[in-house]
DNA sequence: CTCCCAGATCAGAATTATTCCAATGTACTA
DNA sequence: TAGTACATTGGAATAATTCTGATCTGGGAG
């Protein structure tokens, strides 16, 4: 998915289109490579460059909002280190570098844990899931 | 593994029981049951009802050397719910309520998703992972 | 059993991440 | 093009965790 169809579906879900907003958005999908996830801090000072007074609040409030609308991902991972990602690129886990943070997509999901949990616990409603691998990344070993 | 087995391993690797030490070892095998993982903060007010002034500092830096020594596991729920538990009760995973935070352990793992990965990126070295299913307990729908 | 000191604890301050708030600005409808 | 509901701003508040420097103590040596 590209910045445009984002933009297009915010605007169905009638959501306000600021400048800051597609520029949270536009640095999620055109400047994140396949290892890289940013801090909210990291956005923040993308943002920055082209909006230089965008406040911290405003990429919070922005990144929960895309959230919602099912356009970003909130990625809690282990070490304190929250990231987020543009969620049009289909489903995956996360491969990470316990020592520089970086998070390798991984094109795999554990459904069949999923799928005997849900046979077995028909009480709970499932919502989501979250799968990481960690470990050192071949440059920081 | 009951507290006598956990203590003596501690004293195995040169480690100095104090009774602060032994309470929060305590609070974490004999306190919790299977859906109770524990935040900080409530084993820092169990532990005060035998240590009343133990600080909350005493209370992280232990659950941080246990963990190093294999006897504890941190446990980073999505929501910003880090909460601890005994690593003494054999490998497992979460199923989390992301209304009151309660986790039941799952007795699963996906196995075949990490060897694949293993067998995959020979490059990175794994030395863990996480994998926990979300949602809505009955209680809480 | 007592002494001793490396390492542990304590209280409170510092740090970090995130959210709240009240005033001000603005995207979008009509 | 104007009005208003919603968004942004900057700074302060909150919460979780870690640091610091002074004080205390578990457990080995004698």
């Amino acid at each position: 998915m590209k910045l445009d169809d984002a933009l297009l579906k915010l605007k169905e879900q009638g959501v306000r289109l600021t400048p800051q907003r597609q520029e949270v958005l536009r640095v999620l999908i055109e400047d994140a490579d396949k290892e890289e996830h940013f801090s909210a801090e990291e956005i923040w000072r993308r943002v920055q460059r082209r909006y230089a007074s965008v406040s911290f609040d405003t990429i919070y409030r922005t990144l929960r909002l895309l959230t919602r609308c099912g356009l970003a991902s909130e990625l809690d991972f282990s070490g304190g280190c929250r990231r987020f990602e543009f969620a049009g690129n289909g489903h995956h886990h996360h491969l990470v570098c316990l020592k520089c943070g970086r998070a390798e997509e991984l094109p795999l999901c554990p459904e069949e844990c999923l799928a005997r949990v849900q046979a077995e616990r028909p009480g709970f409603k499932v919502t989501g899931h979250a799968f990481e691998i960690y470990g050192y990344c071949q440059r920081c070993q």
